[in-house]
DNA sequence: GATTGCTCTTGACAAATGTCAAGGGTTTTT
DNA sequence: AAAAACCCTTGACATTTGTCAAGAGCAATC
């Protein structure tokens, strides 16, 4: 399973052998059956987790025992919970396998001894942090100007390949919209 | 104005003398009158830049000629467009003065610089990024979820010093919200 | 000190979105 | 193969939010 993570930095930076046997010796493997739970609210997380194969969301679930998506992590993304990671606090987030998955984990103090002892890794982590700033505005800046129709156009247009992959009323949840609104938004676009 | 942004380091991490020397020198200063731009939609922007004094706020501009911001910025805060400064294209935001403001400028080129000599403001900046991506995070659950009242009344709690210091309908813009409903369901809340 | 512009509020109404409930079609599970 | 669970749609209606317009109170400007 390692050879997926290798093949996804090898894209983004050059490592030595070393390298990738360093970082493959503290990595640790998961696999998640469908509905299975990497993290529930409630306890710490301590990992940094790259899905290899599947498919995960990460939701938390509000007073009324409403789901709201906080994000799709298909293959090749990286998921979890930074700010329990980084607080120690109990995390409010859940995340599970919406499909059969893979998935490395990354301790905090091994995902921090990498980047210490690799430059490269460091700058990658770097220009990924910078990018995951960039596409976090861009969704606010839908979230806070666009009509549920524009929502939705606008998440098929960025994320062809997951609304395929998922049901109405996961999109629903992940742009705050009901499903029913969202449905009827749907068959009045396609009327067109 | 520089002691100023020395401070605000010396809080957060341990630099020498020299290292403040050198990051003073490729200093750029800017004063802003109120109404005056940092940025204006349809420019590169190619700074990192660090509110020294004033207030500025970070907008864009709909095709109804309706302005969202994005972020507001007091003393002690970061702004600018990374995606511009990353692309190199044409900015989408505009960043303006909503005080008299003084503004520290680092050139992308300048900044990277100093990343790499400094290794203590290499991991300050990391540190920076993992913060802002949780404040990011968190504004999007705040917005997938929340009814406008409840966005408001998470406003003030979270930004009480910047409620005070803005009209009312610029934070309804900040919300996704109009003014109108924002007056209503604050006077709404005021009867409890 | 008059004028202008900005800010906030309020009313009346329109539009968007949510809620509840039911039913039909799938897929999954047993 | 039957049962259960899930997914989507649709109608009816309630609620929330937006839009337009007017006016009052303040502050900034000249």
């Amino acid at each position: 399973m390692f050879y997926i993570f290798r093949k996804y930095l090898d894209d983004k930076i050059t490592l030595t052998d070393q390298d990738y046997e360093l970082i493959e010796s503290v990595s640790l493997f998961k696999k998640l059956r469908k509905r299975q739970y990497l993290l529930q609210a409630g306890d710490v997380w301590r990992f940094n987790a790259f899905v290899c194969k599947g498919f995960l969301r990460n939701y938390y679930v509000d007073d009324n025992g409403q789901d709201h998506i906080m994000q799709f992590v298909p293959e090749n993304n990286w998921t979890g919970d930074r700010e329990s990671m980084d607080s120690g606090l109990p995390s409010k987030y859940n995340v599970d396998a919406l499909e059969d998955s893979e998935i490395l984990l990354l301790s905090k103090e091994n995902f921090e001894m990498i980047r210490k002892t690799i430059p490269a890794f460091n700058d990658f982590v770097n220009e990924s942090l910078k990018k995951n700033a960039v596409v976090l505005q861009e969704r606010i800046h839908v979230n806070i100007s666009l009509s549920a129709e524009e929502k939705y156009s606008d998440f098929i247009s960025k994320y062809p390949s997951i609304s395929n992959r998922v049901p109405l009323h996961m999109i629903a949840s992940y742009l705050g919209v009901s499903a029913e609104t969202l449905s009827r938004v749907r068959s009045q676009s396609t009327k067109r």
